[in-house]
DNA sequence: CCTGTTGGTAATCGTTTGATAAGCAGTTAT
DNA sequence: ATAACTGCTTATCAAACGATTACCAACAGG
């Protein structure tokens, strides 16, 4: 991005200070700098897609070098992945605890405000959809979809038909959320009748 | 792709065989080339995206070179908003004709049946808002939402309850295309009854 | 101390990308 | 005929990409 010193991570900058030991911070775990590499990486890729992104831009959101990325993940294809059924798990996750009394479609807009808090694991799960011609890709993305026909149907008792209003309610907003249309209102002022029947009183 | 023949024109074979004036098919006008190029373009973005299709792909799609490409476009930007905005209008054109007498949503099946003739058409659409993070897509994405909006408002007369219910459907029938759980249906044969009502008795 | 292991980086590579430049072939107008 | 225009190519380029290699720094255990 802008600032190159992102790339510049603690051990360069003491080294380059011509200092071995001073503002010298301990190495992060394996498994906790995992965790911040793929936090990085949802955001990355919730923006411009699989292949929009490169892995330099993960790195640079993680202030980490870009071959650190791959020799932790192997792949970008790999990342992407992880990236996507991680984000495919806490929204299933977070349908599951709210549908899990009885199917009720009211209860809908509580699901999903909740997780507008994470509205980047929703982008992250639209691009999914979007580049499903990679095979593992789409494979996911089937496995992901399926998955919230199963908690409809099974902890929710949905019908098919119940289940199909509630999903398409969902990649609506999905959809909505990623061209942004809430940030350009004033473009298309005469939406905003839609959009509140689609976001109610928020 | 694998033919690499796909790339030598008429031009070339006549001079690669040192003939000039032998099998040579005559330059096609400017005009129609270009709508020959724009329905090739689309094939190939409806499949992997505005970032995952390059000029190359989409210039082997159409039997010429590259360069070419660039030059009639001058962006691979400007090609993909000239596939997104054709796109988008012949589905509005569509959602026009089937909605305009009186907004009904047992016509849905019917419009969107028609439309599915040109599914590449409803996936470029479904690129479209994936791609929003770039500017000038993300700006005809928005419009593209609103115009859809505006037919079902005023031509089918629909109340925004209405609106937002037909286009999450039609938005959900993007997303099964392009995840294709169709041609997986064996790895999770139990989702059928959802695509029945999504897809009915097609 | 020094030695192995873990957590990282810099340097580099081969490929692919979008885009430019220059030129050739066929048609049309003078 | 020839000059000019349109259609389209080959050749080339600089930048960006994912990935490999080799190395450096800190810490832990003997």
């Amino acid at each position: 991005m802008t600032d190159f010193l992102r790339g510049r991570n603690t051990h360069e900058i003491a080294r380059s200070r011509g200092v071995a030991s001073v503002a010298m911070t301990s190495p992060i775990p394996r498994e906790a700098r995992r965790e911040q590499l793929v936090q990085a990486a949802t955001t990355a890729f919730a923006q411009k897609g699989y292949y929009g992104t490169s892995t330099a831009q993960v790195a640079a959101e993680a202030g980490v070098s870009q071959p650190y990325i791959i020799q932790v993940f192997g792949t970008k294809e790999a990342l992407f992945l992880e990236v996507h059924k991680r984000a495919g798990s806490l929204v299933s996750e977070q349908m599951r605890t709210v549908a899990a009394s009885a199917f009720d479609m009211t209860r809908f807009t509580e699901a999903y405000r909740s997780a507008l808090i994470d509205r980047t694991l929703l982008l992250v799960i639209l691009q999914g959809f979007a580049a499903s011609s990679v095979p593992a890709i789409g494979h996911s993305a089937r496995k992901l979809f399926s998955e919230m026909y199963e908690i409809l149907r099974d902890d929710a008792g949905a019908t098919p038909d119940q289940a199909r209003d509630f999903l398409a309610r969902g990649i609506l907003i999905n959809t909505v959320l990623a061209i942004g249309i809430q940030e350009h209102i004033d473009d298309n002022p005469w939406v905003k009748p839609l959009l509140d029947v689609i976001f109610p009183e928020s």
